[in-house]
DNA sequence: CGGCTTTCATTGCATTTTGCAAGGTATCAT
DNA sequence: ATGATACCTTGCAAAATGCAATGAAAGCCG
């Protein structure tokens, strides 16, 4: 075992928290899919019905970056097992709060903006 | 004058805070030239040399962007009419605490982060 | 069973964005 | 005048995105 440095986690740009945020996040939809999933969704379709609307192989492939990171799990539902039932790890529910902050700044920030879901 | 609607801002996917936001910052490389902005860089060149290796042509549409929008102003320097100097508008600075965020919430939810500058 | 619907996901293809190297212009230094 | 510096653009390959269409597995229902 000579060159096995320790796995530093590669494929990061930097060690600079917002640069592994932005790895995590930075994009135009891995956000609001952590949106859905915090407002309560948990079947594929019903993100679909968010009025972004995603497009079916971005959404699949978000959703699979989430549980390969280990912030979401997907369950089949035992009563219909065509259906996946996904949620938010213990790990994951820290993306909500993630997501909070910035909903917070947009609407403090960007005109017109309104939250049709205060709770956040 | 018939059909002059207000300008809704449109090209926005939805209303949404957080679909807002990322439509600003929805992307790798917007927040770490705020970032470096914050840090104190006002000059191209000291973009390039962070260590995420941002590529000129990107830097280029970033700042655009960001002046587009109205968060930064781009001003010649007068001793040396090479150098632009950019820096932060007064709504522009509300992008040091969006950025914040982010920096703190990586730190704490992502390994092996380390803050440069803890003062951020 | 046999056909039809629902749910989740993939595929193909056009468009857009990114990454990288090279070139270009204006300004400055000697 | 020559060469270096600062900022930016261009060309082109690679990757990500958007979209419509197609699959595959599971359920529903006669």
């Amino acid at each position: 075992m000579a060159n096995r440095k320790k796995k530093p986690t590669l494929d990061r740009r930097s060690n600079c928290p917002v640069a592994c945020v932005l790895d995590l996040v930075g994009d135009k939809w891995t956000l609001l899919v952590v949106r859905d999933l915090a407002l309560g969704v948990t079947h594929f379709e019903e993100f679909l019905d968010s009025p972004e609307k995603i497009a079916t192989n971005i959404l699949s492939d978000r959703l699979k970056r989430l549980q390969a990171a280990g912030y979401i799990t997907k369950e089949t539902e035992p009563a219909d097992k065509r259906k996946s039932i996904y949620t938010f790890t213990e790990r994951g529910k820290e993306l909500k709060t993630l997501m909070g902050l910035l909903a917070r700044w947009g609407l403090k920030n960007i005109p017109n903006t309104s939250a049709e879901h205060p709770e956040l």
